[in-house]
DNA sequence: CGCCAAGTGATACTAACTTATCGTTAACAC
DNA sequence: GTGTTAACGATAAGTTAGTATCACTTGGCG
């Protein structure tokens, strides 16, 4: 078993995710918490990634042409903005629905995600 | 200028696309048109699928997680199916619509791009 | 306090794709 | 048919994202 520590790092990069709310790629988190931690390194950064997934504290946010990003996990169904503007990538509540309609003939529809493109409030000027 | 020969490679690759008609990763349509030119190779995919980008004949199709695929381009407003079963990506018509009402507060939609997770209609048994 | 293994940071490395290189082949204009 | 050169095939090199290594640091229990 694996005993877990309660480090600077990983509180710091706990609250980047708590404090922004939004999905968040390895980068950014490390441009986040290393508000708080000084010199924490990307391999960190990597490391507590998986381990908060693993742990089911954090979810891959996966879109078209990006590598992953990663939200807080438990947060009922919801899709995402991608803002093309500051390419931060937000939640959006609700879902179209009526996916079934659309589902070719002898198709099984097992799940569905999509993305909005634009401009979010910030660059929206 | 570049002059644009008509080669066997070229034309097998515009026929993969043209028989299958959906989207194609750059190992599919290796695998398809070495069906007409024994020998092609995967350099030779590549360079084409960029030039038949260029040309406005082929457009990208990025879905999350993945590398791009390509598909004809000129096709009307659609969206995906991806079958977990065999990895295909097929054309999906129709479209949900109501996107503007999901939107937050002063975020600009500028466009939309979903994908249904699934098994087609010979993956599902 | 003092131990000691989990965790960290720097960096080397792997893996998956894609592009560049280069000698050879073959479109196609004449 | 002949010549020019775009295009080809094989493969080396480049990219990008993420993982492994390893010496050093530090959380946390006795």
């Amino acid at each position: 078993m694996t005993t877990q520590r309660d480090t600077r790092q990983r509180r710091a990069i706990r609250k980047a995710f708590r404090t922004l709310g939004h999905p968040l790629s390895p980068q950014e988190v490390l441009e986040t918490a290393r508000a708080d931690v000084e010199g924490l390194g990307i391999a960190t950064v990597y490391r507590n990634l998986r381990s908060l997934q693993d742990d089911g504290w954090l979810e891959p946010v996966e879109l078209p042409g990006e590598p992953a990003r990663y939200e807080m996990a438990g947060k009922g169904h919801h899709h995402h903005f991608h803002c093309r503007g500051c390419d931060r990538v937000y939640e959006v509540e609700g879902c179209p629905g009526n996916l079934r309609g659309i589902t070719p003939m002898g198709f099984e529809l097992e799940d569905h995600e999509f993305v909005l493109y634009g401009r979010c409030d910030s660059c929206a000027a």
